[in-house]
DNA sequence: CCCTTAGGTGATCAAACGATCAACAAGCGC
DNA sequence: GCGCTTGTTGATCGTTTGATCACCTAAGGG
């Protein structure tokens, strides 16, 4: 059946090995949550239990490892350019934002070990979250305040459309319910609603 | 010191000393999640682990007792009677419901465990939300098609508008994010801002 | 081909877990 | 005040948990 299958490489190179070992835990903390048994990782990752404790000191060593891959490098610093382009009008800019944002954060992994970790309590929640008020929200209402003649909304009025769309993602990756296969529309229309519903908006 | 405080009852009313475990396994659970230990939680309720099983057969049972207090007679039926009265203005029946909605449902106990149990996958929790879209959501829609004309919303953009107000006791409940005292004025601006920013709204 | 290195495993430990049970004692009827 | 009912407890069971250890063996150098 299987005579021509590659042989299983029993030792492997180190790195490649706990990559393997971060990459089930993603998705196995991302299920179940942190409670979830090493065990239970171990079987899923086809790995011995034991052999977690040579790549990562202690659990909670390991679920570290998990944020870090999880948080690290998910905001790209090139959109806040693209917010500040005023040579492009703001819905554009708005739209173009938020498919690159949920392209980036609209995943089974991410959505769930989040919401995991703000539930938990997680102080880099809290710093995450606070990034994107201060590094994308506050800049994007000041280019739709600059763009609509000064009348700029407020942090809470960012809030709603963020969390407005970001609800997109709890629903199906949180829920289970079905939502849109592509988003996009529904953003684009979340944000032509917004911008139109603004006070003084034509 | 405590000379004249009350002398501790330490034989209980079966009811009343159900109520007691119930109200602290609600508090307990909501606050670290369903993986929260007996013991723990007998020590907050200020009663021995044992007892626990006097009242409830399992753990699962008592998790089940938390589901029903959480979800039951959350929804007010009168709601919907509300939302249907014609005699009023759209935006007046939508901001009414959403008070009554977020007074329902943004405290600590219930947007927490609703998380929990949906992190869990709990069947439940789907079946409270297909209860919101059907009963609540679809028929505001209709409302606001009636008052615009005949042009409805989709479900999705009634989604979008229930999200973005319940993501703000997400903010506060879950990522402990700071949000306004009263959410009552984000709230109105928010439906204002939907129904203004309607396609064909004046 | 052997031998050293190091990746990997099975067995096991101590603690914590859900659950059970015999025994205790508070409170009511008489 | 006495005895019975029953709410409550401390001790304990078997299992599961994170973590450790001695041991095994695959793989590369000589």
């Amino acid at each position: 059946m299987d005579g021509n299958a590659l042989p299983v490489r029993r030792r492997l190179d180190p790195e490649e090995r706990r990559e393997q070992i971060l990459n089930a835990a993603v998705a196995w903390f991302a299920e179940v949550g942190f409670a979830g048994t090493t065990r239970d990782l171990a079987r899923r990752a086809g790995v011995t239990q034991a052999l977690l404790y040579k790549y990562f000191a202690s659990k909670a060593d390991l679920t570290e490892a998990v944020f870090e891959r999880v948080y690290l490098g998910r905001l790209d610093p090139q959109w806040l350019y693209d917010i500040r382009d005023r040579g492009k009008p703001i819905q554009g800019r708005l739209t173009r934002f938020y498919r690159q944002y949920t392209g980036a954060i609209f995943t089974y992994e991410w959505m769930r070990i989040f919401m995991w970790a703000g539930l938990a309590g997680d102080a880099l929640n809290r710093r995450y979250l606070g990034h994107v008020a201060d590094r994308l929200l506050a800049p994007l209402a000041e280019e739709i305040g600059a763009a609509h003649g000064g009348q700029q909304p407020a942090m809470e009025d960012m809030w709603n459309l963020h969390g407005g769309i970001v609800y997109i993602g709890i629903r199906r990756f949180i829920y289970h319910l079905p939502t849109p296969d592509d988003p996009a529309a529904a953003i684009e229309a979340a944000i032509a609603r917004f911008l139109g519903g603004l006070p003084g908006a034509a």
